[in-house]
DNA sequence: ATTTTTGCAAATCATTTGCATATAT
DNA sequence: ATATATGCAAATGATTTGCAAAAAT
């Protein structure tokens, strides 16, 4: 997810484009893994950009709601973001380098209409979260 | 999950049975759905059990670490518990009642398997949490 | 007796909000 | 011009921690 695309949705979702939200989609863009808000607030802070706080959490909000990033909590209970494409999906978070891969939807449907069929539940939402290690850690585990 | 059974895995887990730690067994056991640490600290102080806001944060983690209680992210973002069989599954959450269905394992494992195999990623963990509304919910609400 | 647990209050984090000012359209 | 967005600092909420006193083994 590069920064102008990240820009271009801002801008095709009729929100207006500010050096705040320039800079904190340069942020956001610069990420390989997974990241807290805080994560993001503290390097905004250390690149001397003058974002504040408030903002850093209300762009984030921002590019959750577009779609832009998605909000993943991890075994730990916190919450995380990573970049990911607007299409809905899951990911395979890598507990050696944090980064998120998407993983498609397709494979899941049998089983949740297994369940929703076992247990008589009209399934609306699901989230499935997905931890381990990739085959670039692995290698590089190996070494 | 009975107030007993809770105890007796404390016990059985080599931790000291505390009048404490009684009462909170008691109140988790009392809970139909989900429900955050704070909604039991006020629980326990509108009873007038003498319950720590630290014990009972305390108490509830240490069942966790026990399997008894499960910690759930609900799509708010926000944690919440359920008491659960101490087997691993997940839970069908509904939005209707709060209450947490339990979700056999099976069925997500050749979704796993073919995500491990597309992605090239060594599954360690996983979670899958389905939202939605129960059987009863759904027939309540066309009363 | 000894070790574990408790309650309290204070500390720490994460996140949100009010509001006057600044900025994009 | 006007609506929207920003930064700050303060408010809020959730969770954790230090520590002396209390309770379980």
């Amino acid at each position: 997810m590069t920064t102008d695309a990240l820009v271009a949705s801002l801008e095709r979702a009729g929100h207006r484009v500010t050096t705040p939200r320039r800079v904190v989609a340069q942020l956001v863009a610069g990420r390989e893994g997974h990241f807290t808000a805080s994560d993001l607030v503290d390097d905004a802070r250390r690149r001397h950009t003058g974002i504040g706080r408030a903002t850093a959490f209300r762009t984030l909000e921002l590019f959750t709601e577009l779609g832009l990033v998605e909000r993943v909590d991890l075994p730990s209970g916190s919450h995380a973001y990573v970049a990911c494409d607007p299409a809905h999906h899951h990911h395979a978070i890598c507990t050696g380098c944090g980064r998120a891969l998407d993983v498609a939807e397709s494979g899941l449907g049998p089983a949740l209409d297994g369940i929703a069929r076992r247990l008589d539940f009209q399934i609306t939402s699901h989230r499935l979260e997905v931890f381990g290690v990739c085959a670039a850690c692995r290698r590089g585990a190996a070494r």
